[in-house]
DNA sequence: TGACTATATAACTATACGGTAATATTATGC
DNA sequence: GCATAATATTACCGTATAGTTATATAGTCA
């Protein structure tokens, strides 16, 4: 983050934007324990097929997931394990925070 | 990230989505070396100073920034360096991504 | 108090985006 | 080819939000 001009803000802010929705975190949290097919991340979600769709080629086109279909399935991955470290950092951030209740800190700091 | 349930998903989303965006990665860039109040800030984004405020006051209400008001003045500074640490692992998965042209992949790996 | 500076806010517009429902595409097996 | 299953895409709606302009608020100094 040293000399970043507007080009590669617009990236950086891209990315993030990736990882912003409730929804799409779910699944790359489902997809921790490795690939899944687009019915389990939908069953798993709780979402419905097409909005989970949605939301995997969104995220495989920004690289965050990889995707490869076998037979009528398609099996999505996560293309990069760092994804989980920043959610750690965010977690691990957010559970420091004296502002939340305790319950909220609760669930970051199990 | 190992057992979240929807609350905390949605506020590390939340907090994903205040790094989604390319203004407040500059205020955030510019605050690196230290506090700089809203003109300052202003300038350096080249941003109208209504819109830099707004940024402002979005990145304090998110923990983001620290705010304090000296004289006329009012600076911001970081409230946790760690915010630097998530943008390194994006410009470094991002440097990574062979699919990025060389120009783009040079911004992040000088 | 009144002028001046710095910052914040309100109202507004345009655009992006998440969710849904319906339909299209692709692959399999008969 | 036809039926079926899995996934993707389209069109649509509602809402959120970035940016702008104008205005309000707050602090300083004469």
């Amino acid at each position: 983050m040293s000399k970043l001009d507007d080009r590669a803000l617009e990236y950086v802010a891209k990315y993030f934007k990736a990882l912003a929705e409730p929804m799409r975190l779910k699944v790359l949290n489902a997809l921790q324990d490795g690939e899944k097919n687009v019915s389990q991340l939908t069953e798993i979600s709780g979402g419905t097929q097409a909005n989970v769709s949605k939301h995997l080629s969104m995220l495989a086109q920004h690289g965050l997931v990889k995707r490869e279909s076998r037979g009528t399935n398609v099996y999505y991955s996560i293309a990069d394990q760092s994804v989980y470290e920043l959610c750690d950092l965010v977690c691990g951030q957010i559970g420091n925070r004296m502002s939340l209740e305790a319950d909220i800190k609760k669930m970051f700091t199990v």
